[in-house]
DNA sequence: TTGGGTCATGAATCCGGCA
DNA sequence: TTGCCGGATTCATGACCCA
C-alpha cells in the first residue's frame, strides 16, 4: 500500500524536514508561473475572471536584497547566478525574470534529494522552457538532459493572430549517469502506414534469402515505443476528474511521467503538488509520494483526493509542517 | 509566374547581393548542426551524403580570434555577445557553443532583409532550440516571439535509454508589431469527440432562451485552425520526394510555413537552402524565392528541381554569385 | 448494456467601449 | 493615446438522459 504525506509551506523552507538525502526517484514539477493569480483564483472559487494586475509576485522582482538572498541560495558566481545574471542583462526585469528567480533556487534544492537513479521533471510553458532549460543543463551538467517531452492537447480554440497554442513542455532529466528508464509500449497506435503494409503484427526483418527483407512474425506488436510527443486530453470542464483547480493537470500525463520513470514502491516528490494529481496517480500506481504546496486550500483538495482512494489517511499523515518564516 | 534566385557562398557574405533591405516577407532557416557526421558519410562515400562543408568543424571553436570576429560581427556587448559569453561560461566550449557561435552572426544579419510585417522562422534539433530562442529574444526584443511549432513525425524507432525522440522545433517571430499571419483551417481533423457531438456543422452557442446552450449553424466547420504542433510525415527513404540530400524537409511542412505568414507574390529567404525545398515549396505557392547555399552540390539539386517544375529557368537567374572570400 | 442526442462549461483571445 | 474591462467567439470534452 502506497503511503506519503502532505508539507505546507514554501519548499524552499520545508524540503529539508519532509526529504532526506536521496531518497526519491521521481521529482515532478509544475511551478505556478503568476502565484499572484492562483491566488485570487482559490479566492474567488473556481468562476469568474482572475483579477486586473496578474502580477508575479513583488516578492521575485530584482532588487538587491533579492539578489542578495538569491546568491546565498544558488551560490554567488555558480552557474545559476552567471544564467540569472544572463537572463536580467538580455531582457531586463518582468514576470519572467521573477519567475525564473523564484524557480533557480528551488531546482538547485532538488538534486540532494533524488537516489543517483532519479529523475527530475520540469513542466513549463513553451514560451518559458527555453529559459528553464538552460538553467537546467547549468544546474545539472552536460549530459543530464534526457527528453523534451512535448504534451500535447486539443482545446477550444481562440482568436488568435498566431498559430494555436496547443502543446506544454516537460523538460526530463537524470541526475546520475545510469537513470532508471521504462519504455512504455501502446500508448500510440501504429502508423496508418505500418498498418496498412504488416498490420499488428510485429515485424522482424528476414534475412534467410541472403538480403535483408522486410518481414513479421506471429507475436502482436505491442504498438511503438512511446516517443516523446504526447497527446492527451485536458481534463473536461465537467469531467469528474476536475476538482477546480486553475492549473490541474491530467492524470493520464503524470501516469506516464511515473510508469516511465520509477518502480513500484519507489518514491515521487511534487513539491508544487497543487490539488495533488501527481500524488493520486503515484499512490494509485503504488509509488510513495511527499506533496508541498504553499496553499492550505491546495492541500486540503488533495487529502481529499488521496482519501477518496483510500491512501493517506489521518493516521498516516498526522502532522502538516508548518514553514518557518 | 514565381521567380527567384540562388546564390553560392557562406550566406554572411552574400546576403548583402541578394536581399536588399525590406525585401522579403519570410526567412525560413535550418542551420546544419552535425556537419562532422556528414563529413564521416561523405568520407565513407554513402549515398545520400551530398554536401561539403565539414562544418562550423574547428573555424568555429572559441579563440580570441573567433571572439574578435564574432563581437565585430555581432557587437561587443550587445545582446548576442552578452548571451553567447553566458553559454560559454556556463556550458564550456563544445559543438554547440561552436553552432551557435556560427549561427549568432549570421541571425543578426536577417532583420534587416524582412519587411516590417515579415516572419522569421529557425528550424532547430529540440535539444538546442532554448539556446536558439535565448539568441532570438535577446537579438529581437520581447514581444517577437509567436510561437514554437513543434513538427511531430514518425519514424522507425530506435533502441534507446530514454523516450524515442520523434520532433523537431520551429521557432517563429515576427520582426515587427503587425506581422503578416493567416490562420489556416482544415490541417487537422475536428477532434473525434467534437465529431460524435456537432458533426462538421458549426458551432454557435445559442442565448435565445437566455441561457447559453450549445448549438450549431448550418454553414459546414473548416476544421479547428492550425495550432502549433504539426503531423507531417518524413520524407520517406524510398519516397519519390527524396532527392538524396541528408537533411531534407518534407515540402508540406514549408508549405503550411509559408501559406500561415506569407501572400502569393511575396518573397522568401532560405540562407541555408540545402537541396531546395524551402524554394520548390515557394514557387509552387506563388511565392517569389531567394536561395544561398555554400554546397554547389546543393545548389545544382535545388536548380534541378526547380526547374522540373518550370521554375527559374537559366535565364532567370543566370548567375551564381561567389562568396567573396 | 449500449449508443446516440443534448447540454454544461472552460479558457484564450480579440475587440469595442470607456475613462 | 493608452490602458483596462466586459462581451463575444471558438471547439473540446464528458456528464447525463433516454430508448
Amino acid at each position: 500500500m502506497a503511503t506519503g504525506s502532505l508539507h505546507l509551506g514554501d519548499n524552499l523552507d520545508v524540503l529539508g524536514a519532509c526529504a532526506p538525502d536521496a531518497s526519491v526517484d521521481l521529482v515532478y514539477l509544475d511551478p505556478p508561473f503568476n502565484t499572484g493569480q492562483r491566488r485570487q483564483a482559490l479566492a474567488r472559487g473556481r468562476r469568474g475572471a482572475l483579477g486586473p494586475d496578474g502580477g508575479f509576485d513583488d516578492q521575485f522582482r530584482w532588487s538587491p536584497e533579492v539578489a542578495r538572498r538569491f546568491d546565498a541560495l544558488c551560490g554567488a558566481g555558480g552557474p545559476l547566478a552567471t544564467a540569472l545574471g544572463a537572463f536580467r542583462a538580455l531582457a531586463g526585469e518582468g514576470d519572467r525574470l521573477a519567475y525564473l528567480t523564484m524557480l533557480a533556487p528551488r531546482l538547485a534544492a532538488l538534486p540532494r534529494v533524488l537516489r543517483p537513479t532519479g529523475s527530475l521533471v520540469v513542466h513549463v510553458d513553451p514560451s518559458t522552457s527555453h529559459y528553464v532549460k538552460v538553467l537546467l543543463d547549468a544546474l545539472l551538467g552536460p549530459g543530464a538532459f534526457r527528453n523534451e517531452i512535448v504534451w500535447r492537447y486539443r482545446r477550444w480554440p481562440t482568436r488568435s493572430r498566431a498559430l494555436q497554442r496547443m502543446h506544454d513542455v516537460l523538460l526530463l532529466y537524470a541526475v546520475g549517469p545510469a537513470p532508471k528508464f521504462h519504455a512504455l509500449y501502446g500508448y500510440e497506435p501504429l502508423a496508418a502506414s505500418t498498418l496498412a503494409t504488416f498490420g499488428q503484427r510485429r515485424q522482424k526483418a528476414d534475412f534467410s534469402s541472403g538480403r535483408r527483407r522486410p518481414g513479421t512474425v506471429e507475436a502482436v506488436s505491442p504498438g511503438p515505443p512511446l516517443s516523446d510527443v504526447w497527446e492527451i486530453g485536458v481534463v473536461a470542464p465537467s469531467g469528474k476528474e476536475r476538482v477546480g483547480w486553475p492549473t490541474q493537470k491530467p492524470l493520464a500525463l503524470l501516469e506516464r511521467l511515473i510508469l516511465a520513470t520509477t518502480d513500484p514502491g519507489d518514491r515521487v516528490l511534487d513539491p508544487f503538488c497543487g490539488s495533488g494529481t501527481t500524488l493520486v496517480a503515484a499512490a494509485r500506481l503504488g509509488r510513495d509520494f511527499v506533496g508541498i504546496d504553499a496553499s492550505a486550500d491546495a492541500l486540503a483538495l488533495a487529502r481529499a483526493r488521496l482519501a477518496a482512494d483510500g491512501f493517506l489517511t489521518d493516521e498516516e499523515c498526522p502532522t502538516l509542517a508548518i514553514a518557518p518564516r
